[in-house]
RNA sequence: GCCAAGGUGGCGGAACGGUAUACGCGCAGGUCUCAAAAACCUGUGAGGAUAAUACCUCAUGAGGGUUCGAAUCCCUCUCUUGGCACCA
């Protein structure tokens, strides 16, 4: 029975994934020579954090999208670099472990193994020689080390300040960390607390972040979100005396504002009742001669209604103030302003909307053309003055909300702005407060520093500690700066070894603190002034007592304790254990004290991508045990063999690294950063995306890596969700990717993920539509088999009609396959994975048509057999083999040992195939040798070929008057008929067409009676007539 | 409130000035089979008309506009989803 000759398996996806898995990492195929790499291109995707019990279905989908991409750019020529890791430190790691009640260390270990084992499974090019994992000390020990650089160059600093608490994970938050009021985590609301900790002045670099961001190519609502995060606003501060109701002068006030173009129409002023006028009116103050006559200026009812509305405000949770909407409250304080500009007195109202910690504390009220200005002015039944005409030309009195116009309109009332329009007034009114010495031009940010303390236990004790008797004199590590080179030592051995690197740096020693200084252009959101030029010094009063713990000594090893559950009085777990705590000064050598807070896991993330391509950067006496010998998986032997094993891996980098006394190997970090192509989520735009650039930033200005921005291109894929809710545990919609690769496997469930949408989009994650996939998966592999198999039964067999078989693909299939080609390798290009998938279907389904056309009814079968030429199968496979990595790879393997005795094989590949016995059956790799050049993963793209692309007849739509009459089949005049009409002019062609078109009995119809007033034609696509 | 991205068949989505609904799912009918599954073939936006083909009309959130021609470009509105938010 010829139609049953070859007998088609199924494909077994059990055995071939495990298979090639095996196979690929013996081959060290996904291992790139990061030393020796012509074309590097890194191709990172964030790394998980473990918080749940295993990998989610939407990391799946990121890693998918992402290593299409990777292995594309393999094909395409590129050595690809393609790590992967854990961010299994920080509270989300431990909130889950807390949740379940395990020890996180042990919760690490579990995690990091289930983990490992799914990412192992979802066929990505990890290399797997070369994981992060943040917990580990031989990671965070650089950790540290990174907090201690800040440290030094005067970008981290303690300091007294009302922060973000959260009283579900217990600890203090970043500003990033709130949202909407609640904490990012554990979506509980946040309160605020007076707590002491260390910031990351991360405001010294609003400016350049902000500028940077603009050439970033990066996805645009990530750019977009972190420029509105930055916040930057130019304005002026305008200072007005404080006066008592006879016109004496007893202080002064501060307003910022981005509009003095409406100072004529001021009418008020309001204060926060956090602002420190606030504080003198009410007797709380220095004792000073002004307090004192303040408190004498408000009577005795007033001084209590401000006392009462104060507390009642600070009282007020952030919560509670936001309930109240836009309704707005307030006291009069007794006292008046005094506007220059018309000599007007302006009553001081204290309210809480204004924010303390916006611009400085202080509004004026311009109620015409401010809408919570206005409602505030109807509230307190303050004056209202036009001083805009807008585009309506209402020039009535402000009465109701709508006529408050902010945005655009012709200044009038307004003395020398008038009959200006808005934005040049603006400019005059700033230019003559400076002249008068009234105000100040500023720019402010929205940005604050970044709270580094964690008041919790599964994190990088932070290195720090704190010595009394320093402190008693007044010394810390800046006074012994200069003189204590111990605490440079590290320091400067890296500039020499940086020195010494074959490649230059820019800017290879670290810069002078001048040097420095110059680049921090603005950094007006500290929380203290002293800190607010940007950089720190000796005289630094909170650092008075502080040393770094110094670099030889790290890592501060995270002990395992078993009171690690945090407490409600922002007092750090490890604070309880004398053991870690009590040590002696790095100076003076008496009792001290380290740091008990741990730092936030952002930091643990924010250099990862430094990391990855130097991994193995042992320092020579650490060998096998990683640096500083210690692991948090000593305690169990399951855990010590585990981790030996990961060591085992990363050790084989070992003997290209430096000695170790540094996170990462310069001349590897030189080739391979910044990384070419990132990809994650969206949701990390103004934390991990705005904390690496950064870390990146000031990394390049202290000299130590020769780039400022971490990742060339980002790319945010979208979420996958399910039954139109994204998927979390309480909607029970979460779905488990190791189910589905049993059932399906992991090329179908890959390619049916990133064919659920456009990956910049998400998409919507159904069972029976995963089905469908798979039924196409076997479809392709019936498909590869049945060609390859006609070749190989044509000897033996030798079927009596040859033709149907005949291993030349017809022209249809030839065309098809040349359109595919194109068409997939532009849409991987762009990420348009799911489009990129449907080519290839239409494909498969031109090739069944052709099978079926080329057979005789009774033996149609989907397998398109003999209609396809080997050649070309193994274009399509390539093709394929980004989306369907495992059995592309075992069809491409079966079709060496079909093509053996193919003489159109050149000759060098022939050799690499020894071994081969010919059989069609499945065949273990064992059986020929399989080195990574003979992978399908690195074959080089297909081509296509333009002259499959040119048609001979073109399907042309005639329309009549805009709508479709009938379509036409003519000769193609494209392009290479086109080019010599053109030369000949157009109207033969058009006048060809034309004829054709108007034979049409469907367009005569249309065309009957009437006139045809104009004809436009379009090539190859379209011809209307306009009746 | 502001900013961004979106609204296309029963569903996920194609097309992004030129034949709307590619590709897939679902559904219906058929082939094969003792039967089922699998696989394959055919059909499938809505309405009208016809013995049937042909054919006609209407559909891309709503309404206007530009154009020979608009899902696509412009304006107004509306809804959904993200982000920011009493930011002066």
């Amino acid at each position: 029975m010829k139609q049953d000759a070859v007998s088609i398996e199924k494909y077994q996806h059990k055995d071939v994934e495990e298979k090639w898995r095996d196979a690929w990492e013996k081959s060290s195929l996904d291992t790139p020579d990061l030393a020796a790499a012509n074309n590097p291109f890194y191709n990172l995707m964030m790394f998980p954090y473990p918080s749940a019990e295993g990998l989610h279905v939407g990391n799946m989908y990121a890693f998918t999208g992402s290593d299409i991409y990777g292995r594309f750019k393999r094909m395409a020529g590129y050595d690809v670099f393609e790590p992967i890791g854990l961010d299994g430190f920080g509270i989300h790691s431990e909130n889950f472990a807390l949740k379940i009640g395990r020890h996180p260390m042990d919760h690490a270990k579990i995690t990091e193994k289930n983990y490992y084992n799914q990412l192992h499974n979802i066929g990505a090019m990890f290399d797997w020689t070369r994981t992060v994992e943040t917990y580990d000390p031989d990671y965070y020990r650089w950790t540290q080390w990174l907090f201690v650089q800040m440290f030094k160059h005067g970008l981290c600093y303690r300091g007294k300040a009302e922060v973000n608490w959260c009283p579900g994970c217990k600890t203090v938050l970043a500003d990033e960390q709130v949202i909407d009021n609640s904490c990012e985590r554990c979506g509980k609301t946040v309160e605020k607390r007076q707590l002491e900790q260390w910031f990351f002045k991360i405001t010294a670099y609003a400016e350049k972040l902000l500028q940077n961001s603009f050439s970033l190519d990066w996805a645009k609502k990530v750019k977009v979100a972190q420029q509105a995060w930055i916040g930057k606003k130019e304005g002026i501060n305008i200072t007005y005396p404080v006066v008592t109701d006879s016109g004496e002068k007893v202080s002064e006030v501060t307003c910022f504002t981005t509009r003095p173009d409406t100072n004529f129409g001021a009418t008020f002023v309001v204060l926060a009742p956090e602002h420190p006028f606030v504080g003198e009116l009410l007797g709380s103050g220095d004792g000073s001669s002004l307090s004192k006559r303040v408190t004498k200026q408000v009577n005795a009812v007033t001084t209590a209604q401000i006392h009462d509305y104060i507390d009642a405000s600070l009282r007020k949770t952030a919560q509670e103030r936001a309930a109240e909407g836009r309704k707005k409250t307030g006291v009069f304080t007794g006292f008046y302003c005094v506007n220059g500009l018309n000599d007007k007195k302006l009553p001081l109202y204290i309210s809480d909307f204004v924010l303390a910690d916006f611009g400085t504390g202080a509004v004026i009220g311009v109620p015409g053309h401010d809408k919570r200005d206005y409602e505030f002015a109807m509230q307190f039944d303050i004056d209202i003055e036009r001083v805009v005409i807008a585009k309506d030309g209402d020039v009535s009195p402000i009465s109701r909300i709508e006529q408050v116009q902010e945005e655009e309109g012709i200044m009038v009332n307004s003395g020398f702005l008038n009959g200006l329009p808005i934005s040049e007034a603006i400019h005059r009114m700033m230019d003559h407060l400076e002249k008068k010495g009234w105000g100040k031009r500023v720019t402010t940010y929205h940005l604050r520093d970044w709270l580094i303390s964690r008041q919790r236990y599964w994190g990088p004790p932070i290195p720090m500690i704190f010595c009394e008797a320093c402190a008693q004199k007044g010394q810390s590590w800046f006074t012994h700066r200069e003189t204590a080179e111990v605490a440079n030592e590290n320091l400067d051995s890296i500039s020499v070894s940086l020195a010494e690197d074959a490649f230059s740096y820019p800017s290879r020693q670290p810069r002078s603190q001048s040097e420095i200084e110059q680049n921090f252009i603005g950094s007006p959101r500290s929380h203290f002034d002293d800190l607010s030029i940007g950089l720190l010094d000796n005289s630094a009063h909170w650092a008075v007592g502080w040393y770094p713990v110094p670099e030889s000594d790290l890592p501060v090893v995270l002990p395992r304790i078993d009171d690690y559950k945090p407490g409600d009085d922002g007092v750090a777990p490890l604070a309880k254990h004398k053991d870690f705590y009590n040590v002696a000064c790095p100076q003076c050598g008496s009792a001290a004290r380290r740091e008990t807070d741990v730092s936030d896991t952002f930091l643990d993330s924010s250099w990862y991508f430094l990391r990855y391509p130097s991994v193995g950067n042992y320092h020579e006496g650490d060998a096998g045990t990683g640096a500083g010998s210690v692991s948090h998986f000593e305690m169990s032997a399951e855990g010590a063999s585990q981790r030996e094993d990961r060591t085992a891996r990363k050790m084989r980098h070992a003997t290209k690294a430096p000695d170790g006394s540094f996170p990462w190997d310069p001349q590897i970090t030189r080739r391979w950063l910044p990384v070419h192509m990132y990809t994650g989520g969206a949701e990390h735009s103004v934390l991990h995306l705005m904390y690496s650039r950064f870390v990146t930033m000031a990394l390049h200005d202290w000299g130590y890596i020769d780039f400022d921005e971490p990742f060339s291109t980002f790319y945010a894929h979208g979420l996958v969700i399910k039954d139109g809710a994204k998927m979390s545990k309480s909607k029970g919609n979460v779905v488990n990717p190791d189910e589905y690769i049993g059932l399906y496997g992991a090329d179908a469930l890959r390619l049916y993920l990133m064919f659920t949408g456009p990956y910049d989009q998400g998409g919507d994650f159904r069972d029976s539509a995963m089905e469908g996939m798979s039924r196409w998966v076997q479809k392709v592999w019936r498909l590869a088999i049945k060609n390859i198999s006609t070749y190989h039964a044509l000897d033996s067999l030798a079927p009596s009609d040859s033709s149907w078989h005949s291993p030349v693909s017809s022209a249809t299939v030839k065309k098809a396959l040349h359109r595919a080609i194109k068409k997939v390798g532009e849409d991987i290009e762009h990420r348009r994975y799911n489009t990129a998938i449907a080519a290839m279907m239409e494909l498969v389904n031109t090739i069944g048509e052709e099978g079926a056309r080329l057979q005789t009814p009774e033996r149609r079968s989907d397998g398109g057999q003999g209609v396809m030429g080997l050649d070309d199968i193994r274009d399509f496979l390539k093709m394929l083999a980004p989306f369907a990595p495992y059995m592309t790879e075992e069809l491409f393997q079966r079709m060496k040992s079909t093509m053996t005795n193919d003489p159109a094989l050149p000759a060098g590949r022939q050799t690499s195939m020894s071994n081969e016995n010919g059989d069609t059956k499945a065949k273990t790799v064992s059986q020929y040798t399989f080195t990574k050049s003979i992978s399908i993963h690195v074959q080089p793209w297909p081509v296509y070929d333009p002259k499959f692309l040119e048609e001979e007849t073109v399907e042309i739509a005639v329309q009549v008057n805009g709508k479709l009459r009938d379509t036409i089949v003519v000769k193609s005049h494209l392009p290479a008929m086109l080019r010599k009409a053109l030369q000949a002019g157009m109207s033969k062609v058009q006048g060809d067409v034309e004829k054709e078109a108007r034979a049409s009995e469907r367009v005569a119809r249309h065309l009957e009676g009437k006139s045809v007033k104009k004809v436009i034609f379009i090539p190859g696509k379209i011809i209307n007539f306009v009746v």
